[in-house]
DNA sequence: CCAATTACCAACTGATTGGTCGGTTTATTT
DNA sequence: AAATAAACCGACCAATCAGTTGGTAATTGG
């Protein structure tokens, strides 16, 4: 059995640095060597571990990147009361993380799903399928919303669920270029003000 | 002046056909012998008229991308009345294209902008400067909105621009991935209602 | 303690890349 | 028509890449 942790150590290892790097880099772009160089490791160890760069990159996807999508964005979510509140919080905290320059893997997601598009139909489904569960459970949580008084019976929550991952991909690119403080400030600022416009109208 | 036109005519085959290959397959996944396979030429040719990949990229953004981006996100609005409605118009014909296929060059230049974020600086700066442009009129046509008695006055004529700039790069992020379509309804359908909280509010 | 398995090493291969260069073809000038 | 210059050709180079292979060091079960 403690074959078996070593092994996994090792391939945790990998699979952590080649995120970080294939994020940085992007994927096309980050030589296997690359990650073996700043773990001091040699390609047959890779390649021990792992039967191609692809499948390496699945392993990533699936182990690393799905986790910590669902810890950051459906987790906070799931089920809470008051739903427009927890899905901004959960947004603000994303780009708070974008800030301080750690990887936020919202938009670790949607950068894949830029690389790869067009050029690798398996992994997009791979990454498509992480961008479905966010998706969906946006949509549970507005339905709840409504139940529960929170959110206003017309709207469309597939569409509001659509507006609001559109809008935070978009400004996760916008804030790779400087004044990202700024561009979290007003992007924020009109996530709200749109929020408002779909919770439950006040009886006059 | 004559080898003039054909000097032109090549290097603009040469950067038509680039563009193209470069937005399906991305910069670095792109070889130059990829274009002149395309086109039948030689890499002597390529040389001749160019002086490095980089170089090449650089004049196809400066030439080609920055006026198609004019012509299809800034013109349409400049100078207009009722603001918001030819904002939500031009966004609404980008979609369209989008779903057709072409290459619509809004989405052209947040791929490059995501596809060039920390690999290289110089030419971030060329496609962030193109996404400034469409930024800063999308700022003027609101504030003239405004005195127009279009726009709310109350509303943080940036914080919107960043707002709908966000979003739509975000929704046509999600777009390459089927169902593109039902996406742009539902968008469009949210950017309206948005619209709509931020329009002059008639006086009861 | 020893054999077997696991984990890793590092030189190598073949393909591809951006870029060079000496030469040829095509067009223009005189 | 000869001379000159512009436009283009394609073999070549050095670097880089994913992946292979034959070996070695470390660990573990008997």
């Amino acid at each position: 059995m403690e074959k078996n942790l070593k092994r996994m150590a090792t391939m945790q290892r990998m699979q952590s640095t080649g995120l970080e790097l294939f994020y940085q880099q992007g994927y096309y772009n980050t030589s296997i060597d690359d990650i073996l160089k700043k773990l001091s490791l040699s390609k047959g160890a890779f390649y021990y571990h792992f039967q191609s760069k692809e499948d390496f990159f699945i392993s990533i996807v699936q182990n690393l990147l799905f986790q910590k999508v669902y810890s950051m964005l459906v987790e906070p979510i799931e089920g809470q009361e008051d739903p427009l509140n927890v899905i901004s919080k959960s947004i603000e905290d994303a780009l708070e993380t974008a800030e301080h320059n750690t990887m936020d893997f919202g938009f670790v997601l949607s950068n894949f799903i830029t690389e790869f598009n067009g050029k690798n139909p398996e992994i997009m489904k791979y990454l498509m399928d992480i961008m479905k569960v966010w998706e969906v459970n946006l949509i549970t949580t507005l339905q709840k919303g409504k139940t529960d008084g929170y959110v206003d019976r017309h709207v469309d929550s597939e569409a509001v669920a659509t507006y609001v991952i559109s809008s935070y991909i978009g400004v996760r690119t916008l804030m790779v270029e400087g004044n990202s403080r700024m561009l979290r400030y007003k992007y924020i600022q009109q996530l709200k003000n749109y929020f408002k416009l779909i919770s439950q109208k006040a009886v006059a």
